[in-house]
DNA sequence: AGATAAAAAGATATATTTATCTTTTGTATA
DNA sequence: TATACAAAAGATAAATATATCTTTTTATCT
């Protein structure tokens, strides 16, 4: 439903949130999120082009986040590596349909729009403050 | 957001609900539903193992749907080709989080679990009777 | 300036999804 | 029962997504 990109992406994202301190390397990042790093280091660039983090090169440099969580919302950091595609035009390509969405697409329309939506609405920072039991995706650093 | 493969199922399933006449051929349907042919058989087969469609074999064989369009959920269609996955354990295999899920995966669950509640709750009849402007991809049918 | 740290970029590899082609099996009907 | 029809099954191919490895560029600190 989400791709393994976007998943990766929002663990970076989250990451950085909760350790606002400092920048930090690509490879502490991939240790805490468990993402594999070269892979990351793709997630983190694109990030970085669309100005979701902010990078830093040569010593202790690394990625710091671009924006307060509560100033970020899911969607961005989604879009950012994996752009939610929604439904413009016919998919058959029937031209008596022209611009109009048959029936069957505008419900996938629709739940498509649904999810942007609850990304659109949801920052980084509900995800931080949301009351759980568990915090987030992280057992390896201080908090 | 939905896989090519689901959105094939669902074009087949909506072409054979508003041809309900006889069974229709796997390279009928494809025409129809510009579905790549060989392919579709295999999505069909799919659907045949679910029961959400009948296949019969031989001379004027084909395909027809196995359950009136009213009974007949979007989810069901999509969960015989690829299956909507919920989130169940932490992705990350924290020790620490165990079977809670973290705010970030309970986010992106709940995020599923909208997607799956709005396919659960539409059936195909309501897509072939929803009032809109295009017939749902069949200008090429009679209606 | 030189050494080192770290991102950026590029090249390659693996896995998964999507698509095609061929052969086999089952069924109706003439 | 022979024949044509159509799904089922299996094998292969192409495209895309995911992952890894190497080299280059840029910044920082002595």
């Amino acid at each position: 439903m989400i791709s393994q990109t976007s998943e990766y992406a929002l663990r970076a994202v989250v990451c950085l949130a909760q350790n606002p301190d400092k920048p930090h390397t690509t490879a502490e990042i991939a240790k805490w999120t468990k993402v594999p790093e070269h892979y990351l280091s793709k997630v983190l660039l694109a990030l970085a082009k669309h100005e979701v983090v902010i990078s830093k090169k040569g010593l202790h440099g690394g990625y710091v986040l671009a924006h307060d969580p509560e100033d970020l919302p899911l969607l961005n950091v989604i879009n950012a590596v994996d752009p939610i595609k929604h439904i413009k035009s016919c998919p058959l390509k029937l031209k008596t349909h022209g611009t109009h969405l048959c029936r069957l697409h505008q419900r996938l329309n629709e739940s498509i729009d649904m999810m942007e939506d609850l990304f659109r609405t949801s920052t980084v920072a509900l995800i931080l403050n949301e009351p759980t039991q568990s915090i987030p995706l992280c057992e390896s650093t201080t908090r």
